[in-house]
DNA sequence: CGCTCCCTGTCTCGACTGGGACGGCGCCGG
DNA sequence: CCGGCGCCGTCCCAGTCGAGACAGGGAGCG
């Protein structure tokens, strides 16, 4: 199920119903949406959306997917700037669905969706730690939650500062706690920019 | 050809159709959109354009009369406002698709849109003059120009006053001619809100 | 408890659409 | 003059979609 195909009209579905969810979830937030209301607002049948998906939360799963492999692919990883480049990139992302991620990810927002962002930044940052750490698999987790609570602390309270701040602050935090538990010297961008106002 | 159809796959087909043409007559001017960028951008095969349309001179002539029939019926015909008010929402109408209309009507504009307007004003007008003129036919004609060509020059000018003004104004200077040709009193609104600054 | 209501997830069949090809036309450059 | 190119308008067939019905579940209510 929901395997790329070149089908036009596979393509269309998808896309009226990724936008009819994230309008849906912005005004009602997420549990209540129904499938009914989602294939109302797009102009697709119900049938259809159950051709391309199990339920909606695979949909959500999805457009959080495509995004992640977006910003993934957004920046190479050969420059020294390269991991700050890439956590601003996912903050500017954020920023600018910060409606649906602030309904998925707030008061009204539903536990899955922040696990599963969770794990979705554990895997993004695991590769780079060696498996061979006293309690392995901690550390990516951990980091995972920092920045997502910091997410959610940003939309919160109504993004009060650019994303590109947010992005260097979490990755700071993020950076000592890397430095704590591996020894390597903090990032480059923290030494240029160093605590204090910019 | 254009029935009206319950199926909701014809219904999303035109609503796209229509949604990619007026983006395209607002980035590019009409003359310069094809057939298959419509179709393109609304995600819909050239073989359903032509299913649906004649060509995009068709579409463009629906989206307009489908308007003009919202404008008609947004207002009752008994109280004495009406006419005002009647103005007033087609004035609103061409605000909201102040690009379209500017696209259309403008320099880069399609002769054949400004008559076709002209025409359809005529046609809303018409039945409220008497068949028994020196010169039957005339003053609606006359009268769709005075209002199409203050369309364009609003249009031109970015809208310098509201809607509301401008249709009051317009209204005014037809009513002048209206009086002349009928004998008809001037309208209420006239009367109530003279020539002066408002 | 029963009853209603709404939503889910699945299925079938007729209807509409997409892909692709076709000939035709107008335009432009050689 | 010719040929290339882009767009138009039409056609066919396989594939997808919409309408509607269905059983099942869960919440609210008397």
């Amino acid at each position: 199920m929901s395997q790329p195909t070149g089908d036009l009209r596979v393509r269309r579905t998808r896309k009226l119903l990724r936008e009819a969810l994230i309008a849906l979830i912005e005004e009602r937030g997420f549990d209540r949406v129904t499938v009914g209301a989602i294939t109302e607002r797009a102009m697709v049948s119900r049938a259809a959306f159950y051709r391309n998906y199990r339920d909606k939360y695979q949909l959500v799963e999805q457009i959080f997917d495509e995004a992640m492999a977006e910003v993934r692919g957004h920046v190479a990883d050969g420059d020294p700037d390269s991991r700050r480049a890439r956590w601003v990139a996912f903050f500017d992302h954020v920023d600018e669905y910060h409606r649906l991620y602030a309904a998925l990810l707030g008061a009204r927002g539903s536990a899955w969706f922040a696990a599963r962002m969770r794990s979705a930044l554990a895997e993004l940052t695991a590769p780079h730690f060696a498996p061979d750490a006293p309690v392995p698999g901690l550390l990516p987790s951990v980091l995972s939650a920092v920045f997502v609570e910091s997410i959610v602390w940003w939309l919160d309270h109504d993004r009060p500062v650019p994303a590109a701040e947010i992005a260097d602050r979490s990755a700071d935090l993020a950076g000592a706690m890397i430095t704590e538990a591996t020894g390597w010297p903090p990032r480059p961008w923290s030494r240029r920019r160093p605590a204090g106002k910019k």
